[in-house]
DNA sequence: CTGGGTGCAAAGTATTTGCATGAAC
DNA sequence: GTTCATGCAAATACTTTGCACCCAG
């Protein structure tokens, strides 16, 4: 288990014990929505308001704390900002996995067909995970 | 200016005017979102109503005549669906623009490093459109 | 101390639902 | 004629805000 208050204080976020329970729960699950994190964190702190949760959440992703991955078919899910990866969705049973993939081919192809300045790739495989096939 | 009649249909949708009226509208915006799409069909049917929307748009997607872009840091926006492509979008003004590019070798790549059954990918391209530059 | 975080309640926004009427086929 | 779509209003879901109190630094 780490001690995330340096991690939080670091972008510039009070490390309050809620903080430090939504870093723990991401960190151990991987990847949470708001309802899965708000469920769990009732466990740990009875009267822990949804709106903490947000507030919280928002300000994690606007401090480049945690992202946003925006999953096609089902909710978002929120993880902790790490070096750049893709995801792997389960249709099944909506597991998301992180997988490292070379995404700087695809710009560059991207590039020489468009107009656009790139800068960012943000790719989503979905399958069936192993437990569901 | 296509008619989408007999395009909805073969998706098991009724042509009503407000349906061909969606149809039309992502056929010449290309992408749009609820909000927009529905400013939109205001100026031609002065009482649609927002649900009509959403109602077309839900069952739309479940008939698989249009598909969900889901875009970070932004809206969602609806296209009709077309064979597989990508997306790429400004984060200056928003827009959105198609772009093919073939994933086989991704994918192919992610099944290595997987234990997943993967059978789709879904890449969001971000930076900034010719306009904005 | 002091600024910012928390919980609660209320407000705001987004989306869905039920139902009577009307249109597509 | 029958089935399904539409518009409206109400309900539900989701997210944000305001404020009094409390805690981290």
């Amino acid at each position: 288990m780490i001690n995330y208050t340096d991690e939080l204080r670091k972008h510039n976020l009070k490390a309050t014990p809620q903080r430090l329970a939504i870093s723990d729960a991401l960190y151990i699950n991987g990847h949470m929505s708001i309802e899965v994190l708000y469920e769990l964190m009732l466990k740990k702190f009875n009267s822990i308001s949804l709106a903490t949760i947000y507030k919280n959440i928002n300000l994690m992703m606007e401090n480049s704390f945690i992202q946003e991955v925006k999953i096609p078919n089902a909710k978002s899910v929120y993880e902790l900002t790490k070096t750049a990866h893709s995801h792997l969705v389960c249709d099944s049973c909506g597991e998301v996995e992180d997988v490292t993939i070379d995404l700087d081919a695809i710009i560059d192809e991207a590039k020489q067909i468009s107009s656009f300045k790139i800068d960012k790739a943000n790719l989503v495989l979905s399958g069936v995970c192993k437990n569901c096939q």
